[in-house]
DNA sequence: TCATTGCGGATAACTTTTGTCCGTGATGAT
DNA sequence: ATCATCACGGACAAAAGTTATCCGCAATGA
C-alpha cells in the first residue's frame, strides 16, 4: 500500500460508473471530477487490467463496471491502483551486522514484521468489508434527488 | 502513514534499547544493524523529540528508553518516525467540476474518505495493541540465550 | 471511410525519501 | 581545565517514486 492520490479518483469513478447504463468515456469522467484527463486515463487502464471495469473502444465507447457494484469492494479498487504490496517492507535488518541472527534461525518471520503484517491485514479487511455499491447507496441517501438526476443527465449528454 | 524504511530501524533500535541499562550511542546501534549511521541518527532524533527515548551527550552518552518497554506501543514508534498523518488524503474532488456538490452540503465527510479513515483507524488500533516489551519478550523466547548474552556483551563493549 | 476512443510506451516535472556533511553545544573522563 | 566523545540541527545532494503529458497504434461503431 503506497496510497497514491489516484486512489481517490478511481474510487469516485467507480461510484459514478455504478449508476451508468451506457459506457462513459475517460475524458468525461475527468471533466466531471476536474482532474487531468491523461493521468486519469492511466488509472482507468489499471482498473481495466484488474478486471474491475470493461472498456469499449470506438465511438460512444468508454468504461463500464464488469460486475454489480455490490460485488466490488473498496479493497479491489485500492489494490488495482496502488498494487497489492503491503505498506511495510521488511528488509531483514536482523540478518545484518555483527550480531546477525543466522539465516537458518530465520525460518520464522521477524516479530516486528509480523506485527506490521497483522496491522496490514486488519487494514485490508476493513476495506474489503465495504463495497462500491454500499458507498453509492450512501451518497444516494444523503444527496437530494434533484442533484443526482442532473448528474445522470450530464453524464449521458 | 507513509511507511518509510526508517520505521524498521527505529523499531529494532527500541527493542535493543529495551534490554540496555547504560546509554547506547547512535553509532553503535547503526553498526549493530549495519545501516547508515548518519541517517539512523536522524530517526533517533525523531524518537527523541517524540519523548520515546532520552539522549545523553558527552562521553559514554547515547540513547535510553524514557519508559518501560511495556509502555511503548509500536504505534508510538511508527507515528514518531512517519508522522501522524493518515495514508489517504482526501482532496475533496467532489467539490470540483461541473457537478460539484455545494460546500454547504459538505458538512459530512465524503463516504469514501470515511471508509478510508475507518480502515486507517483499524490499522493504528492494531499497532497500538502491541508494545515494544511484548516484541522483546518474543525474541527473548525464540532465540537461544547464548546469542542474547553475546549481544549484550557486544553492546557494552 | 473516418472520427472517436482506449492502450501502451516514452518522457519530463515534481515531490518525497534517503543519505551525507559540518558546525555547535553539552558532558564526562583525564 | 582540557579534550575527546557524543547528540543536535540545518543545509545540502542523490535516488526513488509520484504525477502528468504526449504520441503512435489498434479497435470500434457511426
Ligand atoms: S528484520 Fe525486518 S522487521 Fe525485523
Ligand atoms: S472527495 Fe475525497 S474521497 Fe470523496
Amino acid at each position: 500500500m503506497k496510497m497514491t492520490g489516484g486512489v481517490e479518483w478511481g474510487l469516485h469513478c467507480c461510484v459514478v460508473l455504478s449508476s451508468a447504463t451506457e459506457p462513459v468515456a475517460a475524458a468525461k469522467l475527468a471533466e466531471l471530477h476536474d482532474v487531468s484527463a491523461t493521468y486519469l486515463a492511466k488509472q482507468l487502464q489499471l482498473l481495466s487490467r484488474a478486471g474491475l471495469v470493461r472498456s469499449a473502444p470506438g465511438q460512444s465507447g468508454g468504461y463500464l463496471l464488469t460486475r454489480p457494484a455490490t460485488e466490488i469492494t473498496v479493497l479491489d479498487v485500492v489494490e488495482a491502483i496502488d498494487g497489492p504490496q503491503p505498506a511495510f517492507r521488511c528488509t531483514e535488518v536482523r540478518q545484518r551486522g555483527p550480531m546477525a541472527v543466522p539465516p537458518d534461525r530465520c525460518d520464522t518471520p521477524c516479530p516486528i514484521a509480523a506485527v506490521m503484517d497483522t496491522a496490514d491485514r486488519a487494514w485490508r479487511e476493513s476495506l474489503r468489508a465495504v463495497t462500491i455499491g454500499a458507498i453509492a447507496a450512501t451518497v444516494a441517501a444523503t444527496t437530494p434527488g434533484e442533484l443526482l438526476d442532473r448528474a445522470r443527465v450530464w453524464l449521458s449528454a
